[in-house]
DNA sequence: GCCAACGTTGGC
DNA sequence: GCCAACGTTGGC
């Protein structure tokens, strides 16, 4: 199983609407090596929900419940785009400040690729943001 | 609102 | 195929 982080502007598609929605399509992705990532995914994998501008925090866990398909909302038929479920909010989100404070996530793509909406997680870093948010 | 980083477009 | 111009993302 891999992990990722998934980014959201909230204004567009928050959390909250994730929760209510249950399983949404991740659709929207027009980034070459965004959606080379969301080819990778396979079901079952885990993700962190990032909240981009207005937020900027690690707010939920989604898992993917469906693999990457064509995407619905491009008219080149080129990108894909995976189903995504919630799973459960962070008890505490962790913020960007604190990803770019500690140490131990000084090298994750969410600080040196910041444009990067589909971006691959290690498990070290995994299990230590969720140490960090309460789980 | 500004700007740095980066991707895309289009002229040559 | 190069590169300048322009658009977008996202942090501050």
């Amino acid at each position: 199983m891999a992990f990722w982080l998934m980014k959201s502007e909230p204004d567009v598609w928050s959390w909250a609407q994730q929760v209510k929605k249950g399983i949404e399509p991740w659709t929207g992705v027009r980034n070459h090596q965004a959606a080379k990532n969301l080819r990778t995914m396979a079901v079952g994998d885990k993700a962190f929900f990032y909240h981009s501008n207005d937020g900027r925090e690690i707010v939920g866990i989604v898992s993917i419940v469906k693999k990457a398909y064509t995407d619905p909302s491009d008219e080149t038929g080129k990108f894909v785009c995976v189903d995504v479920k919630a799973e459960k909010p962070m008890p505490k989100p962790v913020t960007l400040a604190q990803v770019k404070a500690d140490a131990k996530l000084k090298d994750m793509a969410l600080i040196k690729l910041s444009r990067l909406s589909v971006q691959p997680v290690s498990e070290a870093e995994w299990k230590h943001i969720c140490k960090l948010g309460g789980l």
